[in-house]
DNA sequence: CTTTGACCTGTGAGTTGCTCATAGGTTTTA
DNA sequence: TAAAACCTATGAGCAACTCACAGGTCAAAG
């Protein structure tokens, strides 16, 4: 396979396929001839592999590292759980501001629409920005619960 | 004020004030003596206002138009507004997709949990991800409480 | 058999919103 | 008066790509 071959396989970008090679997550083998990438079906399934992990939010560093260790006959596992259990609560994190979030702007689009005429004017929104607290500073568990 | 001063007021780092003067949302005067930038109270609230907005996900141009047409006497409202209202839905987005991603996590992590040793090997957990399904097709909300 | 178009190569720049580093000038403090 | 702490402009670095460039290679069509 070459570079466009398994992009198309994996479903992404020839370019991707191109920067994991340089980053070390892909080892294509050279054709001697003309110095093409040969990509075999290891390749393919560290491609999708990888493409997974990303979904999942593992950075490229982690992802080789996990790719790595499977290739030198180790569980990856531990710290792939590590990783996991991390990035989970990163995820439970990001819920939780969204959401917070979320609230706020909502609330401040259905103050906009009760005016009188639905058209605040620059000031009033501008206050409202101005006014708002720190997301990360707002702990209050019951800000975002009663959704 | 200059620039470490009104970074501390508004909490930032004075490279950052800087760089919001270079990207053109500060306009501050220069002390013709030494170069200096100094910054006013009107300075100061701006960059408040882009520290508040940026928090809300708006970005450094979009936050510059609104500045530059509230410097026109220009009421910013309905641009900001429709700003407002595209990034509510992006939010509103990005909450449903890490609500999926976590409810996958979880019950992987249950799994593992679940099993035996709780120290599956290398194999099952890349597996798992080998598996999971692509988040930007899932449409089934159903699909994903099963497992 | 040559031309055309699609592919390949490596490298470098652009994206976003900062943050940090460098090298030098100025002001304040001891 | 000298050191510390600030200021200046500029450029690089981060993450994870994506795209652009300039040139080499190859398959099929004329």
């Amino acid at each position: 396979m070459k570079v466009k071959d398994i992009a198309q396989a994996a479903g992404v970008n020839p370019d991707t396929v191109r920067f994991y090679t340089r980053e070390g997550l892909l080892n294509p083998t050279r054709n001697p001839d003309n110095n093409y990438q040969q990509f075999d079906a290891d390749d393919l399934r560290r491609l999708r592999f990888a493409r997974k992990a990303r979904q999942l939010g593992f950075s490229l560093p982690e992802i080789r590292s996990i790719l790595d260790q499977a290739d030198d006959h180790h569980s990856p596992c531990p710290m792939v759980r590590e990783v996991f259990e991390k990035r989970l609560a990163e995820v439970e994190r990001e819920i939780a501001e969204l959401q917070q979030l979320r609230e706020r702007m909502k609330s401040a689009l259905g103050i906009w629409r009760e005016m009188p005429d639905g058209t605040p004017d620059g000031h009033t929104i501008c206050r409202l920005i101005e006014h708002w607290d720190e997301p990360a500073l707002a702990k209050e568990t019951e800000a975002y619960a009663d959704e």
